[in-house]
This record gives structure tokens, sequence and C-alpha cells, in this order.
DNA sequence: ACACGGTCGAAAT
DNA sequence: TCGACCGTGT
């Protein structure tokens, strides 16, 4: 994962910190690797989906870890993986088959009475799945807790975040056990942060700037050093064979440019440089530079920095390797957790802890037979749904939903024991109707919605809705970008595809200036038309995402009266 | 000096 | 699983 032997490399410019070094400041943190770490002391539990406490191990040891920061005064903001990137999934696969290899192993173990050795086993198997991230985020909710879901990597919505102002919404430092986070540009992370709040800190204008420290990076840049990690070999793109850190470091010290790098490593090292070296490493590079984030203010996705006019000519318009596009209410309902962002799939059980602030209608409570449920689920309107049925995923979401956005009364419902009670009794006192059927019907309109576009853009895939049980914990990881590819395909028959989401406006918005943008001018007039379109088409999306804010709790409205 | 393959112990309680 | 560490080969 992340930067081969970077962190090794940059031993040197470590230094221990404790936390409470950014006592009232913000600071971001990598859900992932809590989550992986706390998966640990209930691995058996989770993979076989046990009833009880001990399954839900690993939200505590997450939220102790919260608790730590907010004892010291530090505003946490979580950031949680969205959608994997095509560049990435040859290694997912991987990982894949070797985890359910494992895990049928330590099933045979427990048949055998042998305990011990299936938990190791499962230890070997562990894997952070959606509906964890899930949970967790419901408890977020609860304790008021900020948290984003990245539309694909975390490390780069984190690196966005570290690129923003505080005050609006930035984050100081980033917490994390991922080399990949220097790549991105975070200007400081904090490695193997323990229990105590301790851990070792790497902070890159001290590396840039260090003048006697042993590996030099005196004359390097953001773009050199990206290129380096690169070339040493990252989760993108593995190196060439005889290329470690080192090496990569003395190449681009020497000749200061890519190019010249890659034409010598093409003549020194012949036939073991792939042929299309060239093209995958400005792709990897790219993935560093331009990620793809979602913009919270804005409340679409973006760019991490934009992306120069040349540079979109030289992959001919075709950027999907960067994630393929999400329109901005999907965008929103991904990165808010009311949306899967692997399966595109409306979380069903969370959402049905919506509270109504009127009695909900007839219709959303129409009775519905057991093999009727998945359509009814997905349809609260029937016209809407026909529309989607002929248009698919064609009409950006928004128009869909827009009119229904009045009735609904927040994004943010808090999921904490006291909202699970106050549903209970609005479920049993405004309607006679039984509350398993509550159940499955009380759900946000929007996100149904939502879901229904993506539900009927998805029904040549024969695919069945799936609930979260029965999703955990046989199904495969359903990361396929395909999927999404799809989507977007059908999609940017209205939208342009030289688009780039970041506008002049941005440019105060960015703390630091080392993200060099050059863009020519010829580029970014042609951009801003784009951009109009974009304004356009949001502006709706906008003003009923506003008229949603009103019962938002209180920690999340200030983040947004903050910005 | 460096890359790289192998082994070992730690992640949690 | 992943990093840290070590021996070997270039």
């Amino acid at each position: 994962m992340g930067i081969k032997d970077l962190l090794r490399f940059l031993k040197p410019y470590t230094e221990p910190v404790h936390i409470r070094m950014y006592a009232g400041k913000r600071v971001g943190i990598d859900a992932y690797s809590w989550l992986h770490k706390g998966a640990y002391s209930c691995s058996m539990e989770l993979y076989l989906n046990s009833e009880g406490e001990k399954k839900l191990q690993y939200i505590n040891y997450f939220m102790h870890r919260i608790n730590l920061l907010k004892h010291h005064k530090i505003t946490p903001v979580v950031v949680f993986d969205g959608g994997s990137i095509p560049c990435k999934a040859g290694t997912e696969n991987e990982r894949y088959r070797k985890r359910k290899a494992n895990n049928e192993m330590a099933l045979e173990k427990l048949k055998e009475g042998n305990v011990g050795g299936a938990v190791e086993l499962f230890q070997r198997a562990i894997s952070v799945t959606p509906s964890m991230a899930h949970l967790l985020i419901q408890t977020l909710k609860s304790e008021n807790v900020e948290f984003v879901i990245a539309p694909y990597e975390a490390d780069a919505q984190l690196a966005y975040l570290s690129s923003l102002r505080e005050e609006h919404g930035g984050i100081m430092a980033v917490i994390s056990e991922d080399s990949d986070l220097l790549a991105y540009g975070c200007p400081s992370v904090i490695f193997k942060m323990d229990k105590f709040g301790n851990g070792e800190e790497i902070i890159i204008d001290k590396v840039f700037n260090s003048t006697n420290t042993k590996p030099s990076f005196q004359n390097f840049n953001n773009s050199l050093f990206i290129d380096m990690c690169v070339l040493a070999g990252c989760d993108f793109l593995p190196s060439i064979p005889g290329i470690g850190i080192a090496k990569a470091h003395a190449l681009v010290s020497k000749y200061r440019n890519i190019d010249r790098v890659l034409s010598v490593l093409k003549t020194t090292k012949g036939k073991q440089v792939p042929d299309d070296y060239a093209r995958s490493f400005k792709e990897a590079v790219a993935v560093f530079q331009h990620a793809t984030i979602y913009n919270r203010k804005r409340k679409k996705l973006e760019h991490m920095r934009e992306l120069p006019g040349e540079l979109l000519e030289s992959f001919g318009g075709e950027i999907d390797f960067l994630g393929p596009d999400i329109t901005p209410s999907m965008a929103t309902a991904i990165a808010e957790g009311h949306l899967d962002p692997s399966t595109m799939e409306a979380y069903e059980c969370s959402l049905s802890h919506k509270v109504f602030g009127s009695a909900p209608t007839s219709e959303q409570y129409e009775v519905s037979a057991p093999e009727d449920i998945v359509e009814s689920r997905f349809a609260s309107s029937k016209q809407t749904r026909k529309r989607n049925m002929q248009g698919a995923a064609k009409y950006p979401a928004f128009e869909i939903h827009s009119d229904k956005d009045k009735q609904v009364q927040s994004c943010f419902t808090v999921y904490s024991s006291q909202s699970m009670k106050e549903r209970k009794d609005s479920n049993t006192s405004t309607t006679g109707v039984p509350r398993q059927v509550l159940k499955e019907r009380n759900f946000s309109d929007e996100a149904a919605t939502l879901s229904k576009l993506v539900l009927t853009s998805e029904v040549d895939n024969d695919e069945e809705i799936s609930t979260i049980s029965e999703e955990f914990p046989v199904k495969t990881p359903d990361n396929n970008p395909f999927r999404k590819r799809k989507l977007r395909s059908e999609k940017t028959e209205t939208t342009p595809t030289t688009k780039s989401y970041v506008t002049e406006d941005d440019q105060f918005e960015l703390r630091r200036q080392t993200l060099d943008s050059q863009e020519s001018v010829n580029s970014k007039t042609q951009k801003l038309d784009d951009n109009k379109v974009q304004l356009k088409s949001t502006k709706k999306g906008k003003i009923s995402n506003c008229k949603s804010s009103g019962n938002r709790k209180s920690s999340i409205l200030n983040f947004f009266a903050r910005i």
C-alpha cells in the first residue's frame, strides 16, 4: 500500500509528535486505517456476523480515538474511502481472492473445533466492508463528529481538505498510515498514532527546505516529488525492475524533468520498460495531482487541481482513470453517507431511520407484497418512475427529485438511540400501519429517488437489490468501476466531456500555493464556458439543498455556516 | 549502494 | 496483512 519504501526513505524527516500539538485545530482522519485496526479485536465475529456486542468492538476502538482527539480539543474530520478508481482494480481483486481463501480455511478450522487457529486466519482475512463503514458513520452522526465519504480515494479528499483554510472546512493535519498522502500533497501527516496520541509526523515543507538532512530534497517541488513516488512504484503503477525509491530519487534529482528520466530509462533498461509505461506513468501522476474530490461547499465533484488543457488533450479527453463522473446530487448523497459508493445503492436500513416532520402520506406506506418490494420501495411516484425507466440515468438526478425536495426534512438525521426512540413513537402514533412495513417504507425521498435512478439504470444487469444482511459477508465486493462507468457514459450526453470543476473563485480557498497552476489562458476560458453549464445545472439542486438544511443538527449546521 | 526476496512479529483484547 | 529487518545478488 502506498509508495514503496517512501516512509523508510523519509525516516530522517519524521519527528515524534503528540496530537495535542493540534489542540484547537481541525485534523483529518483516514477512516480506513482505524477501521482496519479496530477490526482485529472482532474479526471472527464480523465474519460470522454473530449476534452480540463483540461484533461492534471496532466501533468502540474508533470512538475511543475520536474521544482522545476531542479530549485534546481537536476537531476530528473523518474521511472514508468511496469507490475505487480503475487503475487500482487489479490490486483489489487479488486482495479479495486471498481473503476469501483465508476465510475458507478459517471456517474449516472452526469446524475442527480449533477456535484459536480460526481466529488467526480470520484476522488475516480482515476486510473493511461498506456496512462496517456505514455503521460507524451512524455512530459519528449521533456523536456529532464531522465526516465525509470521498468519491474515490480518501487520501485525495484528505489532501484536498488540507489545501483549504480551516474556516472553509480545511484541516491542519492528517492522521493515517498511508504514505500516499504525501504524494497527494498533504502538508503534514501523522503516521502510526497510538492510543495515547503519540505518532510520527512528516511535514512536507521541512522535507523540501531542510539543508542538511541526508536524502536532500532541496531542489524538489511537489511535482518532482510525485514523479519520484510514481517511479518508485505506487498502487496505480508498479515500478520498473531495478528501480526503487533511492534510484527514483536520484533520477529525478539529476534530470529534474520526467520526460528526460523516462527516455533515459528506456535506453538503459530497454525491454524492461513496458511499452505503455509513459502513458501509465502520466495517468498515475495525474491521479496524484488532479484526483477527483468532493467539494462540500459547491456540493459536487471537482478535481483537486484544475486539469490543464494540454494535459487533457494528451489523454485524448479521456480521464475516466480519475474515476467516472457522478452527478452533483449523487456525489452529495455519497459524501453524506446515503448512497453506497461502490454499489451505488441506497443504504436502506439506515435510511429507514428517517424522521418525517409531518405524517407520511398513505402512498409512502402502501403495503406491498415481498416480491413487490424492490420496485415499490423505490417508487413513491409512478410517474417519476416511468420517466426513469425511459431515460435511465440520462437525467441528472436533481431534476428528477427537485420537486420532491421540499418534503425532505433533513439529510442529516441523527441516528442516536434517542432518535430511534422518536422514530418508533412517531411510527406508532401517527399511523396504524405495522412497524415492519414502516421500516421498509420510511426512508428519505431524496435517496429513494437517487437509488431509483441507479436501480433503473442497472435493470439490465439483472441484479437483485440485496439487503445489507445478505450482502454481508458473502457478497463479492463490487468495486467494479464498469457499473459507474456505464452510468457516466449514459449521462455524458447532457454534460460536456471537457469538464473542469474548479473555477476562479476557488483560488482564494487554497491555503498553499504549492499547487502551481500554470493553465494556459485559452484552456481556462473554454473551461469557464463549461462551468456555466455546470453552474446552471447545479443551481436547482443547491436551492433545494438549502431548503432542506433547516433541521440539520448543530454541528453540521455550524460547519456549513463556517463555509 | 541498491533492489529484492525472504522471514518474523505486530496489528486488537 | 503489512512493515521492519536481513542476506544476497547486481
